[in-house]
DNA sequence: CTGAAAGCGCTTACAG
DNA sequence: CTGAAAGCGCTTACAG
């Protein structure tokens, strides 16, 4: 029993080997042996865990402590770009703080979401980034109520009791409208999801105010999430193109969605923006290569990825103290490029003509 | 000391609750009390475990057995969309066998990649799926020689001792290229990166290896991973396209080559397939519905992700007994699409005669 | 300034 | 069929 086959080191191992108490190699891995430790004493087992490499065991610190060091990020689905850019960005920040990030993707599906909070209940996590899918409040005040760290991401419940990082999608909703009808569109559609998470009911409440208060129609297509990359999809869209010949532009209102719906546009050849101009939330390599460029509503993903982790870091730190809530909510970024220029339509117009 | 303030409670409660030992509690919850324990008593524990809905603390489980029931999958960067998409793959197979996943990039950075290794290695990982970085080898053997299980993905070293999953990126361009000269292109062009990794490697030699043989001339630009996204690897790819005036179609060996490679031919007029036909590694939505479509060598992302993650399973679950490698390499998937058709030319040509 | 000891919540070899 | 007990590797209140 003198050496284990593992090879690795333990605090009792270093304490029987420079003839100290474990309490002594503890508090001076712990940096709390000020004022208690001799600087001779602490600055030997220093030099003794620096030579033999000796790491703590996470797992008899998480048993002992309760703490993990590791913040879970819930999210609709680690594959889609917006997320994955966000989550890179975070994976960095956190692992700087000496956390790490786990992620996972709820599909957007109540029950998914609820298996995975149970399996990270089990694994103490320190703190929930979520992103949660529709129906999930209750949850979420579960998970409060068991005094757990929540933040919510992307989408959120806007109440005093809840620690938030969103866009404000209603107001960039608003300012796409109004650049559009600017650039002089008269008949802009809005293609969105049926659904009541915060993200996309506001975007299509800002749509609706927006064209309201223009005095100009409301022309909406709300599909179902499981329908946006299906063929369904593309054949509402179509449907509802043929149905609304007089749009001339359109919002869309994911990135999802109008990946299916240039398909579309394309299947019918209809030219942008000279036929139909175009916009979506939400930038990705795609739309800057696309022909014509598509103008994109952009999050600003750097300081999503800023705020929430910083805002989880300062709750981590605040524990337990009075917590004020973190409530942050931010202004996107409209990135204009050809697909919604209406000065596009007037110099073809014109050449067209020429001919 | 009769309630803690956690609401959690443990195997110690329940035993004191039903009056039975811990021992046999334990026995029930890790189904070893077959023909040890009493049906009645089983049924007992069992029902109550139901009812308060006990889950076992998952870090005194590890702790006592060094078990995590969590794997590691380390690429170069999550937010790009052909490691995501591996990744969610991933996740949700690994979650159906009771396995977590944590994802992390390591940015193709040495120094990054142990820093992230150490740190898993604290945390006590069952397995790393590892996608190495440049002159990784020692670290991968250093982990193996301390009794990880550690699988390679995307890139490996090709010597028995490994366990992999890969693509069979040599005969992949080799068909991609055999593909071209087919199609009648003559002067094809390769943009790499400069790079030991047998990923890039492979790629390269399988294309000098076509050309060699269909007696065409090597015609090829490779760049520093850093510059791909710079302004610099633009314009080292504009000068290349204006120093070989007679390349008529071009490979790109990685799907962000391509990017930059595509606005750079689009910022030069240059029409594809008439002026170049274009094919890349790695399918993306943005290739479909690029103008034209882009031709593209597929990895099969969900025979990948199936792949990996049996094989670190049974790893796992061998862990004890002679192990026989895992070495799996799979075959490209060439999805043809208009960039690199030659008939297009020949349509094109034919109507401008006719004007 | 330093140490002995309890205990976090499990698993499992051993005894009966 | 069931249980008492050791021990995984830490942290920390307490004692000196």
């Amino acid at each position: 029993m003198k050496k284990k086959n593992k090879s690795r080191i333990s605090i009792k191992e270093i304490a029987k080997e420079l003839n100290l108490s474990i309490t002594t190699i503890s508090f001076v891995i712990n940096n709390k042996a000020k004022n208690r430790i001799s600087d001779e004493v602490i600055a030997k087992v220093e030099a003794y865990i620096e030579k033999v490499g000796y790491k703590p065991n996470s797992s008899a610190q998480t048993l002992r402590t309760g703490k993990t060091n590791t913040i879970v990020f819930m999210v609709e689905d680690i594959s889609d770009p917006f997320f994955s850019s966000v989550a890179k960005e975070m994976e960095e920040l956190a692992f700087n703080s000496g956390y790490r990030i786990i992620f996972c993707s709820t599909e957007n599906k109540k029950s998914r979401a609820i298996e995975l909070i149970s399996m990270f209940k089990d694994k103490q996590v320190d703190a929930y980034i979520i992103t949660p899918p529709e129906d999930f409040e209750g949850e979420i005040q579960k998970l409060i109520s068991e005094n757990q760290i929540v933040m919510l991401f992307d989408r959120f419940y806007n109440k005093a009791d809840y620690n938030y990082v969103v866009l404000n999608n209603f107001e960039a909703t608003k300012k796409t409208i109004n650049y559009l009808l600017g650039e002089g569109f008269e008949n802009i559609a809005f293609i969105g999801l049926e659904s009541e998470l915060s993200t996309l009911f506001d975007r299509f409440e800002g749509y609706k105010e927006a064209v309201a208060i223009a005095n100009k129609n409301n022309i909406s297509l709300l599909l179902n999430f499981e329908d946006v990359r299906s063929i369904k999809g593309s054949d509402l869209f179509d449907e509802f193109l043929n149905n609304n010949p007089n749009i001339d532009a359109i919002l869309f209102s994911t990135n999802s969605l109008a990946i299916t719906g240039l398909k579309v546009l394309k299947r019918k050849n209809l030219e942008i923006p000279l036929d139909i101009g175009v916009i979506t939330f939400d930038d990705r390599d795609l739309f800057e290569l696309h022909s014509p460029p598509i103008t994109v509503m952009a999050q600003p993903i750097s300081l999503l990825a800023k705020e929430v982790i910083n805002g989880t870091l300062k709750l981590l730190k605040d524990k337990n103290k009075v917590q004020n809530k973190i409530q942050v909510v931010l202004e996107g970024d409209l990135v204009i490029r050809k697909s919604s220029k209406h000065t596009e339509i007037e110099i073809k117009r014109t050449k067209m003509t020429r001919v």
